[in-house]
DNA sequence: AATTTTGTTAACAAAATATTTAACGTTTTT
DNA sequence: AAAAACGTTAAATATTTTGTTAACAAAATT
């Protein structure tokens, strides 16, 4: 059975483990993804596949929680589910492969950059070039109107580049560039 | 004086001009960045220097807020201090260039997430060690500490790759491989 | 030197967000 | 068919975050 020194062992096995999955949640805070969100994917980065219920007995965390939780991270293409024979549970897997972690979870938000914004943008320049086309209206708003326009078109090759960055990151051409070095001496 | 054209022309261009600051708000907010933070943000953006009591009459809050909002800014480096002559006042610029919004915004998010992990992995691994090299512990328990060690380990390309991904931005590098093009037909 | 001006800090209030408990609907087992 | 298991939704509650007003400190002007 358990001695003093398995116990001990135990916990620091459990210490290493927390430090990690701090410090994921923690980065993951830096992206938007909530404390407990980042939390718990850290938790589940060193578990097979979960139920809401193992997850709830890990984090102490009631049930719905997890339940949102689960879904944000799958929201977030992060987390995904899973078929475990013998079990009627739902159960859940997190991404492991932190290069998939990266592509799936940047792009996702670029894409949305890009689409959330072209589409601000396109609506604002078709109000701009009424204005700009009406004959009744002051030069000098319209040249402010015209500036504005220009400004706007002007960052549009920068949402075009979010979406060949997303490309070149799901296609994995990225990574024909920028290697992945098995390890640093 | 202002007629009812001129009246309505303004009124069109300042909704031109918040769509596109809600939008950019918005995908400020996707990357953890406040919604007020990204109104601001998106409020300069259209504007030149700007001193706290403008920033204020623009958005209607209150100076405290603009203070710590521009701080905020500061901090992604996404917005510096300028020097009008002639005034007294502290004056900002929002980085207008998103390319360089880009580079600035996830290179410190990069670098930052690279280096807490790297360091919470480095403790952990310690911690782990220790156990793995005690002769009193059990086989079973040191066979999983090795287990996790070797995820832990197998992460760290992840990270470098990260620190190479930032190099290859703040050198410009990047736009090599992915060219920024002037405009889709 | 006294008074303004400017920006920040501190204390407080309000609003938004997270989390829990309870209730519900669906599916599965007995 | 009844009971149990499971996940989600809804309502209530806690907690955190955000923003304001007021006080303060530093600097500049008069």
């Amino acid at each position: 059975m358990s001695n003093q020194h398995e116990d001990q062992a135990r916990a620091s096995i459990e210490n290493a483990k927390s430090l990690v999955i701090d410090s994921i949640a923690e980065t993951m805070d830096l992206y938007g993804v909530t404390r407990s969100a980042g939390n718990l994917y850290g938790t589940m980065y060193f578990e097979e596949d979960m139920t809401l219920d193992e997850m709830r007995e890990k984090l102490g965390m009631s049930k719905p929680s997890m339940s949102t939780g689960v879904k944000k991270l799958q929201d977030y293409n992060i987390v995904k589910q899973t078929f475990r024979k013998g079990t009627r549970r739902q159960t859940f897997v997190a991404e492991k492969d932190f290069f998939q972690f990266f592509a799936n979870f940047f792009s996702k938000m670029w894409i949305r950059e890009a689409k959330i914004n072209l589409g601000a943008i396109h609506k604002a320049q078709q109000e701009l070039n009424e204005l700009i086309e009406d004959p009744e209206v002051d030069e000098v708003l319209k040249n402010e109107a015209v500036l504005i326009d220009r400004q706007m078109e002007a960052s549009k090759p920068y949402y075009h580049w979010l979406q060949k960055l997303v490309s070149s990151i799901e296609s994995g051409e990225i990574f024909d560039v920028l290697p992945i070095e098995d390890e640093e001496k």
